[in-house]
DNA sequence: CTGACTGCAAAATCTTTGCAAAGAC
DNA sequence: GTCTTTGCAAAGATTTTGCAGTCAG
């Protein structure tokens, strides 16, 4: 799913939400939050660790950093996770059309994808329990495509 | 939302997959299953721990165990369970019908309900993606009625 | 009896925290 | 300079595993 919004600008207000709340803009937060933004994907904390270890291998960093700057991100809604039981989670990039998710059990890849009549009927179920949403997952498990077609062979 | 089968069924079927697969019949199996099916409720498997300690106190159970029963209750579907991110899962009775949950960030508890549109909604949308579905969750996470009325006053 | 099961404690994961040194402004 | 941030290592939290004794069939 295609980010809505350009890296100069997600930049921007990261910027502007750091020095509102008194926060320093530092490499490594700058990193964390490119490397999400470039790859389009869905990444455990290690792996943008290790992405950042090989494509910056000047610049130090912690794999506590990433966890706590994730935290940050994700407060100020840059991010989105998505959790797998006790396997941890996997974070994306949060600025673009909401979405659900499509999770692969063999490969553990992930699709994403938009349904209007789903998005309505979650309102109206949570209207119905006065419940007051503030947010909602889907993840439908199975096998992707690619992996069907692989066993068969 | 009600067990649509007799705890005398479920314990014959599980005596049976006992049975088939060359496996015991312990009293702590026969406790974890019947705690889960008795409260029809959403458990840790530390409350499950706790639960059988305080019913049980003559039983000795280790929480290994516990982990354990879980994962083979879970493989048979007896039981199902639900993530919470980094805070581990909660456990249910898996054998009544189908349903989503509504999460409340406010008090942990969590809410029932099944939406025919929505399911039916899910059935396509992997058909689309040819996707082979084999589970699917809807979490809408928000402030359930008792929380929000709690705030007001 | 025999092999599966259990509790215990140790190990394994994943994530968070304390702290002294480094860096942003 | 001051105050936040960082990396490191240690601590936490949750779950899993190894093992010797115990128990079901």
């Amino acid at each position: 799913m295609a980010n809505t919004i350009s890296y100069e600008d997600v930049l921007k207000n990261f910027k502007k939400l750091l020095k509102s709340n008194n926060l320093k803009y530092t490499t490594q937060r700058e990193l964390i939050l490119k490397i999400i933004y470039d790859n389009s994907g869905h990444f455990t904390p290690e792996d943008i660790y290790n992405l950042i270890k090989e494509s910056y291998p000047e610049v130090k960093l912690g794999i506590a950093t990433v966890y706590r700057t994730l935290t940050l991100l994700e407060d100020a809604h840059i991010v989105s996770s998505i959790s797998f039981g006790t396997q941890g989670k996997k974070y994306e990039f949060g600025l673009k059309e909401h979405h659900d998710h499509l999770v692969c059990l063999e490969c553990g890849g992930i699709e994403e994808f938009y349904d209007e009549s789903i998005e309505k009927q979650q309102v109206l179920i949570a209207k119905k329990h006065n419940f007051k949403m503030t947010n909602h997952i889907m993840k439908i498990t199975g096998v992707c495509e690619a992996c069907q077609t692989k066993k068969t062979n």
